[in-house]
DNA sequence: TTGACAGTTGAGTAACTGTTCAACTATAAT
DNA sequence: ATTATAGTTGAACAGTTACTCAACTGTCAA
């Protein structure tokens, strides 16, 4: 009478359930992947950066003046979304010029502004 | 030669794009509310939970086996899925199955998975 | 070369977060 | 009533994280 299947301190329940979301459930990796992503996208100064470069291109300068913060502290969270390949950039002269690298990011962002709208009654 | 807009460690560089977002970014409450959003999607557990709930209502014990995770560990991420509305659950009996409540989080999430699929050369 | 400004980076710190543990409630069965 | 199982909850702890500060690089102008 042992379950060599699952170690856990529960009893299976449902057997029949397990077995066929185990077998539909994304791999391992893929949902690390997802949720890493969505906890880059999950900090307001990021996700407001992420919003202000897809209005235009801007200069770490610009970013910080728009969100009255520090350079420093926009440039660690630029580097952070660049980590993860979220914002490309280019350099002229002394300034750094930063813009999204990816196509999906709107899609997602307006798919879960919708969310939050509807969520909040508007 | 004062600069009573801005309080920030640098100098106004592009005034004219900075007036441009300015007025065409999102209210700041609306940003803070999507990057909760986000964040409850940005740990693998919630993430893995979000997933096999979209695939079949679940009870806890489900849910801890297929993660191999402790009951508490479960109920506490569904606790936090619960108050950010992501969740619904009913009582039968000693047991209690989730699911989702929300019909976008499908969709978002399908989204994210196209990207990471796609930025992994899939 | 020197000074000024744009931006980056590493260390440090305070705040946050996910899991564990133990104690608890709720329901059902004996 | 007692026992057993399903689930919840609060405190505590360890790991993470976002910002600050100071020192740094890179580019331009004089």
């Amino acid at each position: 009478m042992e379950k060599e299947t699952y170690e856990c301190d529960v009893e299976v329940i449902h057997n029949d359930i397990l077995e066929e979301v185990k077998q539909q459930m994304p791999e391992d990796n893929n949902i690390y992947d997802l949720s890493d992503f969505f906890k880059v996208l999950g900090d307001s100064t990021r996700a407001k950066i992420m919003w202000a470069l897809d209005l235009h291109e801007m200069c770490v300068c610009d970013l910080a003046i728009l969100l009255n913060m520090t350079k420093s502290a926009i440039s660690h969270q630029l580097s952070t979304l660049r980590e993860n390949n979220l914002v490309k950039y280019r350099r002229d002269g002394k300034m750094v010029y930063y813009s999204l690298s990816d196509y999906h990011v709107k899609e997602i962002f307006e798919k879960g502004m919708e969310h939050i709208l509807e969520r909040n009654g508007d």
